[in-house]
DNA sequence: TACATGTGTCAAGTAATGATTTACAGATCT
DNA sequence: AGATCTGTAAATCATTACTTGACACATGTA
């Protein structure tokens, strides 16, 4: 849990994806069917990955949402826990009455 | 993917974690430190599982947040793809330049 | 040179979401 | 009667996920 971040989903499109296929952010945002700068926000990082995104990405990259939404949510969880280290204290664990 | 829509998180809570912990709905939400009313609504299926909701619940439960969080990420990807399911067609499957 | 294309970035606006508090009516238990 | 729990609804607030429009800068190319 206290381990570095997880990487960003953006970051296998900036890195991998979009070098591979040898095409522009502009192009790529066009064929996603999203904004220029939405995309661009997503490879920067400063933007999630929402399941809608991840369908589309899916679709595009050929392997499913899955693998994207998936990256994205260990990235939400892991902020989500450091944001409720303290309060995360003061919830009890429940224990079954019988 | 034309597979019924999968379970909600709340479903379980309110079906088995609940009833077994003979616990009522606002000494939960107490316990949650959440609002009674918000809590009734993820029993009732019309509030979903935030990755903050996954950690509190995961330590409440004392089996963690991930299985709540994949629980309801399913659920979002199903409605992602239903919403999407004109627009996907319009998206082309890149492929790989060399 | 001039023009097109791509990129980085910012700002404004929109729509939805996650959550809270307050409130009220009905059920049940003591 | 009083206390607690429950189902709902409304008002509010902050944040998020987008969009479009705009501007500056770079680079390629006719």
């Amino acid at each position: 849990m206290s381990t570095r971040k997880p990487t960003h989903p953006g970051a296998i499109l900036r890195e991998d994806v979009i070098p591979e296929l040898g095409i522009s952010i502009s192009a790529a945002a066009e064929a996603l069917r999203i904004s220029r700068q939405m995309l661009h926000k997503i490879l920067n990082e400063t933007a999630p990955i929402t399941p809608e995104m991840a369908v589309r990405i899916g679709k595009f990259c050929g392997n499913g949402p899955e693998i994207w939404l998936r990256m994205q949510q260990a990235r939400d969880l892991w902020e989500a826990q450091q944001k409720l280290a303290d309060e995360i204290k003061k919830i009890p664990t429940a224990k079954a009455a019988a």
